[in-house]
DNA sequence: AACCTGACTTCGG
DNA sequence: TCCGAAGCCAGGT
């Protein structure tokens, strides 16, 4: 039997995150089992959003900042999360207390065990 | 077939 | 608290 790869694991828990929460890099990253693969989840989400039909939108960085610029696709992410009723404040932040995606550990098995 | 790079995060000084 | 450097790794060139 084969272990799911670190992408596998990363993709199955973007797939897992629930409409109207949001979830950061760091936190896929912790979840699928490396603490500092964030970047991956970065490489991730542009080779795979696409082919996965992933909900690329509902990850941020840390700060619950949108980490996309202006015109590559900040203003489509925004309006995404904001159709999902996730707001945000005066400074383009998500309050993450509020809509940060906690899952379970159970429910994270569920993701990331074959 | 190497080398570069990225929508980040964490760590040590 | 602040800043540079390391960590992670697969797809594109």
């Amino acid at each position: 039997m084969t272990q799911p790869t670190f992408t596998e694991k990363v993709i199955e828990l973007i797939r897992a995150i629930p409409e109207g929460c949001v979830s950061t890099y760091g936190g896929i990253a912790r979840l699928a089992g490396n603490p500092r693969a964030a970047r991956q989840v970065v490489r991730i989400l542009h080779s795979s959003s696409r082919k996965e039909g992933l909900p690329w939108h509902r990850v941020v960085n840390r700060e619950g900042c949108i980490a996309l610029k202006s015109f590559q696709g900040y203003d489509l992410q925004k309006q995404l999360l904001e159709n999902e009723a996730v707001a945000f404040d005066d400074s383009g932040r998500i309050d993450l207390d509020r809509f940060l995606w906690r899952p379970a550990m159970e429910e994270v098995r569920k993701h990331t065990v074959e």
